[in-house]
DNA sequence: ACTTGCAGATGAATTTAACTCATCTATTAT
DNA sequence: ATAATAGATGAGTTAAATTCATCTGCAAGT
């Protein structure tokens, strides 16, 4: 209750007019306060005499046009600065945090998804820069987003913002591979994080009959790899559609007559659901529509 | 340059709006935080929202009647509020200062003037209180106002609150003494600082042709002593005529047909042109007419 | 399942406060 | 002296804060 006061007795001043002090107080001057604040001189003016009034003080000696802060006046200028400071500092953090989005995400990801419809969505949302990283340095500043590739089963159904159909794809132009005759060079994946399950290769081939294929599997520990030597003509690869639609829409890599096949995989962001910058809620929903277009 | 942007980005968002938020993030409640305030929780509805667009992030969750603080809302929240805390304490110390008048003086100033006529200048200005205090305890808080007994010759002219003419005083009633024939007791004082002059005893014998009376002086450190001897009728007293207004005025004492004479005395407050609060301003003019009257 | 109560959201209307403009004063510099 | 500058003052204007009426969504109690 009577800690209730105490605020009730500070609130009675406005926090505008001590704002208006505090720089007139750290400028020494009420033109330049006014100049900081974009106001005129007379609003400062009205503002420390509004304070005066209400706090029964003095704040500033006036010897015409000259002003000097009185003690008390310097005691309370001390006090406002730092106040005012620290929450300065805060809100510039804030504003740092709700003016980029920072996504870091895998390798693969990156490169195949995120980088090349970067520019994109900076020109569909001219206000938010976004900022991308990739590698271990998740130095789990809080408002860094990781887009994460994990086991859908032990994902949180919230957080998933794409599921991973797995395909194989070639160079664009080449021929479809004759699976039966002749030997087939494969490239997939062997995930660094061992706690993963393997790509769903064997589910690829029974569903499309491809069982007794003779594939020359070869192994990269990044998705990105693979690709790139399938786009070089060096043969096939297994990999999850999600990596490979710009390439196939922008006729560097192809898919064949296979059906896909679902996979245990996913892309997620942890806590999806409590983001709480609003620019990074722009970002997910427009990365949802990338992946499920 | 630079350090310039920064406040004016935080300016952006109005410390209303930071205000409401900072109690609502204390209380948890929307409702609270307007109690508090004194406004309606629409108000601050509206300011967290207003403070939300305006810093592109969430500070609270919704989840619907129910709201807690985002992360960034609990860190906004841990800084404003350490901001507005710093901010509060110091208005209140300032708002202490400026709603009581706390004096220091001697003894014989606080028992003879002011305690006298404190009633009444609390009557005359009810939104001040007046506070008194004696002795050597002067731990210079900055907002106690000293007025101080000293010498006319080293005290800057405007810091004289009044000057001190001296007489001789006796009960109120007893015959004027005939300095000529009988032994007379007179009280006067000796100043425990050994640096001031001693009173001006010979100048009022000399002027008013009292030089050869056969005088039995008695000292005290006090003039307050010395006045109450007199009261008593235990003999005559010479004394500043400052301290024996209201008491000729009141009929306890009286002075005889004896010219007062100047003294190298004064009554002063240190720095008195520059007092910060206008309460102690109010009450230096209010002192000053009745040394004057 | 259907009220009831509560906390908050929303938009329009209103009140309050902040701000500016024109004018004036006191001080400093020329 | 005179001009120029910083601030004070009061009335008028603009912009912000606040409320009111209304609506939504959740939770607890029939």
């Amino acid at each position: 209750m009577s800690q209730l006061w105490i605020w009730r007795l500070s609130l009675q001043v406005s926090l505008q007019a001590l704002k208006a002090f505090e720089s007139a107080a750290r400028h020494g001057s009420f033109k330049l306060a006014a100049e900081e604040l974009s106001l005129t001189p007379t609003a400062i003016s009205h503002h420390i005499s509004n304070l005066e009034s209400r706090l029964n003080v003095n704040l500033f000696h006036r010897q015409g046009r000259r002003t000097s802060l009185t003690g008390t006046g310097k005691r309370l200028a001390k006090a406002t600065s730092e106040g005012f400071r620290t929450i300065d500092g805060a809100l510039e953090e804030v504003m740092k945090a709700g003016s980029a989005v920072r996504v870091t995400t895998t390798s693969s990801f990156a490169a195949m998804v995120l980088i090349p419809s970067q520019h994109e969505f900076e020109q569909a949302n001219p206000d938010i820069s976004l900022e991308i990283s990739t590698g271990e340095s998740v130095d789990s500043q809080s408002y860094i987003i990781p887009i994460r590739f994990g086991d859908v089963s032990v994902t949180e159904d919230s957080d998933v913002i794409g599921s991973e159909p797995f395909n194989v794809f070639g160079a664009y132009g080449m021929t479809s591979p004759s699976w039966s005759n002749e030997p087939v060079t494969l490239f997939t994946t062997a995930w660094k994080n061992k706690s993963l399950p393997d790509p769903p290769l064997a589910a690829w081939l029974e569903t499309n009959g491809l069982d007794g294929s003779d594939i020359k599997l070869k192994k990269f520990d990044q998705e990105l790899f693979g690709i790139q030597q399938a786009m070089a003509g060096n043969g096939l690869v297994f990999c999850s559609t999600t990596l490979t639609n710009r390439l196939v829409k922008s006729k560097l890599l192809q898919r064949f007559k296979t059906r896909s096949v679902q996979s245990d995989f996913c892309y997620y962001v942890p806590n999806k659901d409590s983001l709480e910058t609003r620019s990074a809620a722009r970002f997910i929903n427009w990365i949802e529509g990338i992946l499920n277009q």
